[in-house]
Parts: C-alpha cells; sequence; structure tokens
RNA sequence: GCCCUCGUAGCUCAGCGGAUAGAGCAUUGGCCUCCGAAGCCAUGUGCCCGGGUUCGAGUCCCGGCGGGGGCACCA
C-alpha cells in the first residue's frame, strides 16, 4: 500500500513541480490541519510572486479528489485536512499490511553496520553499550526497511597487547585459562597478565617476543591467539543475548582479518601520491586537518616502527567493504571523540578513490554514559562498569517492581518478564535522546513504568492486548470500517497512519529517537482514546471500530519496539 | 591556540526554516460499583548572550560565554 504521506506528498509534488520543477512542498503533521504544506511560500519568493495568488493557483490545480480538502492561512499555509472516507481507506489497507503501511524500498541497498566492537580477552563495559544498543536498532530498521544489513563487529584481536596475553594464558595452563575465560572473568585474566607484565622483566621479554611471533605468523602462537579470540566470541555471544542484540559470532570480523591488506593499503595510497614520510612515519596530509600548532595533521597508516596502526586497518575495511561486499552505505557507528579519526579516513578514503561519491559513509557518533556524578559512568572504586552486571542489577530490579504489582503472573512468569523489561528499560534510555548527546545513567528512571519510558510503552502494548483476551474468541476485523465519529479516535488513527513516514524520518536522520518519539506519542493518543472510547462495551460497528483501532496499536507499538530491539509482552 | 559537539520549563528531554515552543518527571487539585489507575484530566514556568541571513530563526551563519571531547605513531 501507499501510505498517507506519500500519496499526500506525491499529489503535492506534482503540482509544485508544475509550477516550478523540483520545488519542495515541505509537508508536515500540523496542529492547523491533519497536514500542512509549507512550501508555498519559498517558492512564492523564489518566483518573485504574492504568496497568496500562488496558493490559490496551487489549489486550483491540486488533485485531493477523495483524499483531502486544502484551505489557506496565514501568509500561505496549505492547511490539509484529510477526508473520513480517505481515512477509513488507509485504515482498512493498513489493518491487512503486515508492513503496516512502509513501502519497500525499489532498490535493496547493502548497507555495512559497523557496531559493538569489544576487544578480545576483554569484559564488555559501559562504554560498549550505546555502539551495541544503537547500531542493532538501526540494523533492525534497515533491514525492516528492506535493506541487505551486513553486520561487522570489528572487535579488537590484533596488537601488542596479545603477547602478554598469550603468554599469561601458557603461565596459567590452556585449561585453567580457557576455564576462567568461560565464566567471562575476561577483567581478572587481563589485570593478571598486565600486572605480571609489569613486574616481571622476563615475562615482558617473552611477551614482546610472543608479539613478534604470532605477527609472523607462528602456528603454535595463532593457536593459542584463535582460542583467546574464540573464548571471548562465545562470551560476547552471552552478553548479546542477554541484551537481545542480533550481532553473531559470524559478524565478527576483527581488525586481525585486515592484516593482510595493509601492505596493499600503502602501495595504493603511494601509486596515488598520497604517501609521504614523516619522522619515520608513512603519512597521509588530508587537506584541512590541522594540529595544536596549526601544522598540517597526518593520518599515520605505517608506524615508525614499522607496525601498522589503527588508520591502516580502518583504511583496509572501507576499501574491503565498498569493493568486496559491494556496500551502498557505510555506518560507523562508534562514540562521538572518534570523528576526527573517521574524517580523516573517509577524507584519505575519498582522496584513494576507494569511496565514491555514490556511497553513503557516515560516523553515527554518539556522546557518553554518564554516572550520577555527571561524569564518564564508572563504579565508585573508579573501574569500568561491566555490562552484564548493569543488565542482572536492572532485571533484579525489574523483577521487585513487578512483584509489588497486582497481577495474575506467577513467579516464573515474572522472571522471564523482568527480563524483557530490563532490556527495554536499558535500551530505551539509551535509544530515545537524540545519539550526540551526553546521558546519565539512572536506572530509577529508566525503569519507571511511568513516563517516556520502555517499561511504560510495554506497558501500553500489553493493555492493548489485554482486551483482546477479555474478548475471549479469537477477532477477525476483516469486516471493520472506520468512521472515527470521536475525536480521540480520529487523532489515533491520524498516529497509527503517520508510523511509515516516522519510521522513514528516524531510518534517514539515523536517529532511532525519532521512532521512540513517534511510539511513546502514539501511545499517548491510544491512552486518550482508551479513556474516552469504551471499546468491549460498544456494539455493532462501533465495536468492530474500536477493536480494530486497539489491533492497530498494538501492532504498531509491538513492531516499532521490535525494530529498537525491544520485546513488547502481551501480558505484564 | 585550532577543530568537533552540546546548551530549550525546577529536573530529564522532544522540537525535520513555518502559525500560540511541546512531553515526561516533580508540585498542587480532581477522576476507579465502568475494557489493566503502571492510567487520565486540570495546574505554573522556558529557547545561554550578542549580531546577521530570511517574508519567517529554538532551528541556518558569524562572534562570545558555559559543559564535554579531540588535536602524530594506543585503538
Amino acid at each position: 500500500m501507499t501510505s498517507t504521506y506519500d500519496i499526500l506528498y506525491e499529489r503535492l509534488a506534482a503540482t509544485f513541480d508544475r509550477v516550478q520543477p523540483g520545488a519542495e512542498p515541505v509537508l508536515r503533521q500540523s496542529e492547523h490541519g491533519d497536514y500542512q504544506a509549507n512550501g508555498v511560500m519559498a517558492l512564492a519568493k523564489t518566483l518573485g510572486r504574492a504568496p497568496r495568488d500562488l496558493a490559490a493557483e496551487i489549489m486550483a490545480d491540486l488533485d485531493l479528489a477523495g483524499i483531502a480538502s486544502v484551505g489557506v492561512a496565514g501568509p500561505g499555509f496549505l492547511n490539509i485536512t484529510l477526508l473520513a472516507s480517505f481515512l477509513d481507506q488507509q485504515l482498512r489497507e493498513v489493518l491487512v499490511d503486515q508492513r503496516l503501511g512502509v513501502a519497500l524500498p525499489t532498490v535493496a541497498k547493502n548497507v555495512v553496520i559497523d557496531y559493538s566492537a569489544p576487544n578480545v580477552a576483554k569484559e564488555m563495559h559501559v562504554g560498549h553499550l550505546r555502539s551495541t544498543v544503537i547500531g542493532d536498532a538501526l540494523a533492525r530498521m534497515y533491514r525492516f526497511a528492506g535493506h541487505h544489513v551486513i553486520a561487522r563487529n570489528h572487535v579488537g584481536d590484533w596488537g601488542t597487547p596479545f603477547g602478554m596475553l598469550i603468554e599469561h594464558l601458557i603461565d596459567l595452563g590452556e585449561e585453567q585459562a580457557l576455564a576462567s575465560l568461560s565464566i567471562g572473568d575476561l577483567d581478572s585474566f587481563y589485570r593478571a597478565a598486565r600486572k605480571t607484565f609489569e613486574e616481571d622483566d622476563n615475562f615482558k621479554e617473552r611477551s614482546r617476543q610472543r608479539v613478534v611471533a604470532l605477527q609472523s605468523g607462528d602456528p603454535e602462537t595463532r593457536r593459542l591467539w584463535q582460542l583467546l579470540v574464540d573464548e571471548s566470541i562465545s562470551y560476547f555471544a552471552e552478553v548479546y543475548a542477554k541484551l537481545d542484540v542480533t550481532l553473531q559470532p559470524s559478524d565478527v570480523v576483527g581488525e586481525s582479518y585486515y592484516n593482510d591488506m595493509l601492505e596493499s593499503v600503502v602501495t595504493d595510497l603511494e601509486a596515488h601520491g598520497l604517501i609521504t614520510v614523516s619522522d619515520g612515519a608513512l603519512c597521509v596530509f588530508p587537506p584541512g586537518f590541522t594540529n595544536r600548532e596549526g601544522e598540517p595533521l597526518p593520518l599515520i597508516v605505517k608506524k615508525s616502527d614499522e607496525g601498522f596502526g589503527y588508520a591502516a586497518t580502518d583504511l583496509a575495511a572501507v576499501r574491503d567493504r565498498v569493493t568486496n561486499l559491494e556496500a551502498d552505505e557505510l555506518l560507523y557507528v562508534v562514540g562521538a571523540p572518534q570523528s576526527q579519526h573517521f574524517d580523516m579516513i573517509y577524507a584519505v578514503a575519498r582522496l584513494a578513490g576507494w569511496l565514491p561519491e555514490s556511497v553513503r559513509c557516515e560516523h553515527v557518533a554518539f556522546g557518553n554514559v554518564l554516572g550520577p556524578d555527571r561524569k564518564m559512568f564508572k563504579t565508585r572504586s573508579g573501574e569500568t562498569v561491566k555490562l552484564v552486571g548493569l543488565i542482572d542489577e536492572a532485571t533484579e530490579r525489574a523483577y521487585v517492581a513487578l512483584e509489588e504489582r497486582k497481577s495474575d503472573l506467577n513467579d516464573r512468569q515474572r522472571r522471564e518478564l523482568s527480563v524483557q523489561v530490563a532490556r527495554a528499560a536499558i535500551k530505551y534510555a539509551d535509544l530515545s535522546t537524540e545519539r550526540q548527546r551526553d546521558y546519565v545513567f539512572d536506572l530509577d528512571r529508566m525503569l519507571a513504568f511511568e513516563g517516556d519510558t520502555g517499561p511504560y510503552l510495554q506497558y501500553a502494548h500489553a493493555r492493548v492486548r489485554s482486551i483482546f483476551r477479555r474478548l475471549g474468541a479469537p477477532w477477525d476485523g476483516a469486516s471493520a470500517s472506520f468512521a472515527l465519529e470521536n475525536d480521540a479516535e480520529r487523532s489515533l488513527a491520524l498516529g497509527l497512519l503517520a508510523f511509515p513516514e516516522a519510521f522513514h524520518l528516524a531510518l534517514e536522520s539515523l536517529q532511532p529517537h525519532r521512532l521512540c518519539v513517534y511510539l511513546f506519542d502514539l501511545a499517548q493518543r491510544f491512552t486518550a482514546f482508551y479513556e474516552a472510547c469504551p471499546v468491549l462495551s460498544a456494539v455493532g460497528h462501533t465495536r468492530d471500530e474500536r477493536l480494530a483501532l486497539c489491533e492497530l496499536s498494538a501492532r504498531t507499538l509491538n513492531l516499532g519496539l521490535s525494530l529498537l530491539g525491544i520485546d513488547a509482552p502481551d501480558q505484564m
């Protein structure tokens, strides 16, 4: 089906286009009508005409027969009010549309989304939360939109720390080491290795040699390295399962994957004449970047010690993703502090011809998770906060909160539900504000069942579902029609029909919080409707109509939440 | 010093160049013999400052101020 917004937009665009090719109608939802088109004033300006005259001309040409009525207001706003018959028709179509009005794209794009990126042999901590949650929401949204998502979990699986980690593994003995890693105690493993490294010169020297052996491909060293990697990946999988994140072990394409491409990255850059040797390092100086002293800032591709830096790996990844994966879009869900680094990577990749203008490439930056003191979230002792601990605490609190409510649920159901509620709380809190902003991690607020929270939206959904439980028999809404005589019904209907545009807005701007804003607004429209319009006690076609509105509300909330990676349980 | 980012109600946040800037918490006051009160209704307060662009600026540009971050071999 074609969404309400798209139908209006097409009609308006056709008329605007006749007046001035390419003119933008600027169609928005409105308080003054159902929608308003603001493009007339701007167009009048460029044409040097009186806005109201132009508005009249556009209205005369505009074909909205059977769709809406239009009026001119103020300096030249076109206020659009949808006809009851049109709303009825649209709602009937959505009712039988699994996609709730969201059209599939004419061409499916290959979208590479780089997110999560924990480090091997290190605990996942709050620092990984945002990348993981935002990246996964975007992945779900792109998939639903009909694109082909290639998730890339760029784990830190290479570099000098692996010398000491492997030596520590040897010292502990493989079995002992793997046992400690498999229970998820990655941090103490890492810390112990680090401690020995700092205190024991002999160990330090062994570690150095081990790094050399690893880099030169020594089979035994590689085997031990692989053990660490595999253990870590299966641990990450547990965390992802806890968080209900769609990342799979097969999405792990760590830094080491690009090792064999690094030399050719350098030769490729050299061939383009981009490499400059500076202080013994091979650098590219993309225009427009300067350091503290105002001198050109290098992207160091190969260090003076002959080692490759992460810039080389990131460049190799760009080239690989565009050339081999045939990516149409590259998204990097990485914290805001790295923005200069990525700007430089993209600039160099464009200079080298690896990144055509046709490929959209964006650093999906996000702000920090802050503690109650408004500084980077740390434990009281100043350590990083483990992700599993955070989830467990949220789950426990959700359980307590659920216990306090009176409900028909038994203890086992409450246990399962508390997991879903905890995830909703954490994810929604992260997704519901503009990405770039920092936010304070506050479990009390996130877990609140009232206000703009994940649990509240779950509740709103569960409340709709309960209506159908009370109904007893299965409900067949196929014959429903929509008169929308009550204001609350009409407002809810407009909200439901606006799902496609809200979804696209969130997707195109890479801002999941816009979907959150929509869902919360929809939930409020629903509760207003629910207060004003009895459903089960209604009769005849009114009852069917209201049940159909309930059905659509539940499905829209469910779908919207699922796109954010949040469960919508039927009962709470 | 340069660059990026954020600054909206007491607090936490929406606001895609358009009309009277909106929500949620919190405050105060109402609403359950009625589909889940985890709800609803009512209640007061605000765009950091100064310029500019524009018919129109919370939104775009410039300059301040304040918070956060980045600025050559760690990723």
